[in-house]
DNA sequence: GGGATCGGGATACAGTCGTACCACAGGAAT
DNA sequence: ATTCCTGTGGTACGACTGTATCCCGATCCC
């Protein structure tokens, strides 16, 4: 059989097989035996490419904070430097909502991941995401937007932010638990930037 | 030995030792065995009272959606009816947080559920807790004050409140990971009531 | 007083889990 | 050509799981 093989590539599929798991069956129904088996190999391969059960869990975190974390920046990237605030603030946040199959499965995981990291410090999901990264570009963006008066100068863009972030959040979590559908969840954010810029200068 | 026993009385025990169990060492770690040693009686017991470990995890949930309903209920009730509308919001949303020891234990555990539900559609939380009557009831709440004009005419008060509760559920989650504490979640509250209800009348 | 029933102690069973270990095929290095 | 190392199949072990079964002391009904 092969020789020499491709140590990420072989991770990179067994991961994959992981995240499948934990966003379909929850990751509860994560096992090594069952990894293997989604992955079609033999239980001795998941041991061999990850020697621990842990290390393979946080191989599984760590390429899930990665696709979301490249969700953001893709869509932002594509647009491009100088778009007015108001644009980047709907896309970005419209960037975290689960809008196809494929960002529903990883916030699935995500959130089963964070929800495993509550209760067992040891194993949080820390600062892996980093959202604070996200949450002071975004007050950059939402302060510059105050001085260019795009945004009544009486708010506080750091709270702001920290709001927007969170109705996003929560509204993610709605959605993953299907009480809303994912255009109702995009409407709700219009909504709150259209209040937060002023009359619509669609 | 003790003959006639009360079954509710001797169920609830068995239930709080459970709900300990998840909001301390997560879902994955309640198991019959370790419900039965935390409540300190004899596995046989929690098999007798409750003969399913569905059932018990049931049990569990139920009583869950009921505590957070009663904090919610309670705190409303207490402050009697006829409040103006910003307190009524500002007081509901207020003891969705978790503010205490106890109700940071019950947001523990119940995410713990919602996520074990979200990728076991079977045993889903669905409408136990019912945030939809208390979505429809902050709504007529902000809809009075539209009409009496304690807040802009132009407002969409269903979506307003849909929201002010995904916001709220946003901070719960970021207080629950200790990215921010209560008071920070507290204020961000208030500040959108603030904005919503123009300048603070406090 | 004698069943019958309730409450619970003890143990057993089959399954699954993470992990460890042995064996071995086959290219790499010498 | 021999040796060594890498990748993998198979299997075994001990711990834990939910569930089932057997048993018995105590109380209630008659």
């Amino acid at each position: 059989m092969p020789r020499r093989v491709d140590h990420d590539e072989r991770r990179r599929h067994l991961t994959a097989a992981l995240l499948r798991i934990a966003s379909t069956r929850g990751l509860q129904a994560v096992s090594m035996r069952e990894v293997a088996a989604e992955a079609g190999v033999s239980l001795r391969v998941v041991q061999y490419y990850f020697t621990d059960k842990r290390t393979l869990m946080e191989s599984g975190i760590a390429e899930l904070a990665a696709r979301l974390d490249r969700r953001v920046r893709e869509r932002a990237g594509a647009l491009g430097t100088g778009l007015p605030p108001r644009t980047v603030l709907e896309v970005v946040l419209g960037a975290i909502l689960p809008t196809d199959e494929d960002s529903r499965a990883d916030q699935l995981a995500w959130t089963a991941y964070y929800a495993a990291g509550l209760t067992a410090p040891a194993e949080a999901v820390d600062g892996r995401y980093a959202p604070d990264a996200l949450e002071r570009w975004l007050t950059g963006v939402l302060a510059r937007a105050v001085e260019a008066g795009d945004v009544p100068a009486d708010i506080d863009p750091r709270i702001e932010v920290v709001g927007l972030l969170a109705l996003t959040n929560g509204l993610v979590s709605s959605v993953l638990g299907r009480q809303r559908d994912v255009d109702d969840a995009l409407r709700v954010v219009r909504y709150r930037l259209d209040r937060l810029f002023g009359p619509t200068a669609d």
